[in-house]
DNA sequence: CCATTTGCCGAAACCGATTTCGTAGCCTAA
DNA sequence: TTAGGCTACGAAATCGGTTTCGGCAAATGG
């Protein structure tokens, strides 16, 4: 192949692309000189593989990744499977976080591959089909599950995977994630600042394992503090802005009700704005709220929600190079970062203008909540 | 290979999949043959294709697309950059249009590939790059501009490609649209019913060719409510919140502000609210507004925002679908659907409780408004 | 009945890389 | 001097497919 070849059009109609052949020609070698200088073997003469690499850097010369990937049986391509059947409470996350990913393996030469599974079966099936067919090279799973099958069958099949959150057993497992139970501690000791005696807990979805952690932070903020756990003030099971009015609602009743709550999920604390308009309550005035996610949602909520950030970007970036590490070989061990949330203080949390019994008188007046738990049943 | 070595495990632990030999060897034949039946050539007789197909299935083969990529040049792979450069604004749009894509392409045995790109520069190295080096048999491309570059250079070298928008020409371009100016237009007729007379008009990006389309919808609603046309009404280029806040203030400046307004975009419309709390100003009470996405922030805006609202999965899977067709040989121009956006009536837009002299006066009482000029320059 | 065409399929080249194997040439030690 | 060991590299096999080419046998035409 000559250089003028390499001005010349392909079918397709573009610019050819410099093959190994066109490198070894220039360059006076054969392909496989070629193919281990540039790959760093160490059977190779520091001159012939300079001058093997100046002609690929003339040439332009990079590698087909699916022409190598048929021998090495690697693609240097992250999968990424998106769970659409997982709740609303995915989405917030997943521009940034995609975004970082992908910067990140780009700037590696890696790809990411994005696919879809409408059920947990399906999710399984396509880590399978991806893995076997070769699109990915391994994976990134988002929100582990308490003994999450997927972190089950990628051990099981020995496929390398690192996981945006931490599991209860860490055996094999890698990851990055957030201390929810760092800020959730924190939050409580911040309404704890404020004045607040009575702070609730409304609690994510219970089989993801960031529950468990996030309940942990609760307790401990409470310890912190002095203040007595008391089951009554904690709801489970809330990540969607209608499970986190129920939630609410559910509080709001008791016959001590929390003057503040803390959420474990901010689209859950939407629900508590939903609640508080249905009763007639001014969130930040009348009950105070400190949430975690950081999504969007809640800046323009009224009052903006203050809440804790997650940098999703960040999360993506650091994800992709681990997974790319324990794809070349790194021991899942090695991988595991965490880093502390950041508050973003808004105007939902302020001192208590009543007591709880106070709080509880002014909410027995209003017939609202008696009929919000009407709406409820329907 | 036998049957058994199917069964065994190669290096990385898994189960090996099936390739071209074993189905030969299996059925008799040889690999071209095997290859030839199950890519449809004509001369394979009937009797060969149907046992060769039935041994694919029994051995579950599927072939490599990386393997057929190397000679065909296609890798049965989707391409999309996220510009990263390119606002807020994209953000929102991003999960369920990529859940849609994927979902799309995944059914028919294609995948996404997605990468990232920080500057209009970088987009278009990519795209190249991408194409180069086979990564992706062709491109998504949203938010098309006016000349937009992406679609040149991709058109020059041949690239198969299709927009999520509309282009000034059309020629040798595929597109999903929503009907914006459908869109607009409505929103001014319905603004008029309620009984505003004076209804200003916030355009997005102007470099945007959507900008293009909004506007010419504004415009045709006024047309058709008999309204006069006041270039004073109109703003230009907000897309973000900020952007959106100062157009606000700017129409609500003049000396007969509008009791309505049209933003094209909702975060542009979202600076409105925040206009409005400086001010002092009702949203919905005192000020109208009607807007364009559907983004969830808007459902959460207190009062909820009036918008229209863009199905973007639906976008999405179409846009999967031209796509592919558009690889497989179909004509760009067969490759065109538009559609229209669905009108979510919330709180925001309701009959003005005064003219526009009147607001004028209510305006001009308090002093915030010149306070808001100040933090402006700010 | 012979010459051609046609239908069907195997052999082998090919795509663009990696990797195994073998060996020429040099260096070292006995 | 010669056997042995290294270094550095070329030749060729290989990965899993597709595609070209050619040829046998049966069908067709004259």
């Amino acid at each position: 192949m000559s250089a003028q070849g390499l001005n010349g059009l392909n079918g397709r109609g573009f610019t050819r692309r410099a093959t190994i052949s066109d490198v070894a020609e220039r360059a006076g070698t054969t392909k496989s000189t070629v193919s281990r200088a540039l790959n760093g073997y160490p059977d190779i003469s520091s001159h012939t593989r300079a001058r093997v690499e100046r002609v690929a850097a003339e040439l332009g010369y990079s590698p087909l990744s699916q022409a190598q990937s048929i021998r090495t049986g690697r693609v240097r391509s992250l999968g990424f499977v998106l769970q659409t059947y997982d709740h609303d409470s995915h989405r917030p996350f997943l521009a940034g976080f995609l975004a970082g990913i992908s910067r990140s393996a780009n700037a590696q030469g890696w790809d990411l591959t994005l696919t879809t599974a409408e059920s947990q079966q399906a999710t399984l099936d396509v880590l399978r089909r991806l893995a076997v067919e070769r699109k990915a090279d391994g994976f990134i799973l988002s929100r582990p599950e308490r003994n999450d099958p997927r972190v089950s069958l990628l051990l099981s099949e020995n496929i390398p995977f690192v996981l945006f959150g931490r599991t209860n057993d860490p055996t094999g497992c890698s990851w990055y994630d957030i201390l929810g139970e760092e800020a959730m501690k924190e939050a409580v000791v911040r309404l704890h600042g404020h004045g607040h005696r009575r702070i609730g807990f409304v609690n994510g979805g219970e089989h993801f394992s960031y529950s468990t952690f996030r309940l942990q932070g609760y307790l401990e903020g409470l310890k912190e503090c002095g203040l007595e756990f008391d089951a009554n003030l904690v709801a489970n099971n809330a990540a969607t802005t209608e499970q986190g009015r129920r939630a609410a609602l559910d509080l709001l009743r008791l016959e001590l009700p929390p003057t503040a709550i803390v959420y474990a999920v901010d689209m859950a604390a939407l629900g508590l704005y939903r609640a508080a308009e249905e009763i007639g309550l001014e969130i930040g005035r009348d009950i105070s709220v400190i949430a975690y996610d950081g999504i969007p949602e809640g800046l323009f909520a009224h009052p903006p929600l203050t809440t804790f950030s997650v940098d999703r970007v960040r999360a993506g970036e650091r994800l992709a190079t681990q997974l790319i590490n324990r794809i070349c070989g790194a021991e899942s061990d090695s991988q595991r970062e965490t880093e502390r949330a950041v508050l973003l203080k808004r105007n939902s949390d302020r001192p208590p203008i009543r007591s709880s019994e106070e709080f509880a008188v002014c909410l027995s007046r209003t017939a609202q909540l008696q009929l919000s738990e009407k709406k409820e049943i329907d």
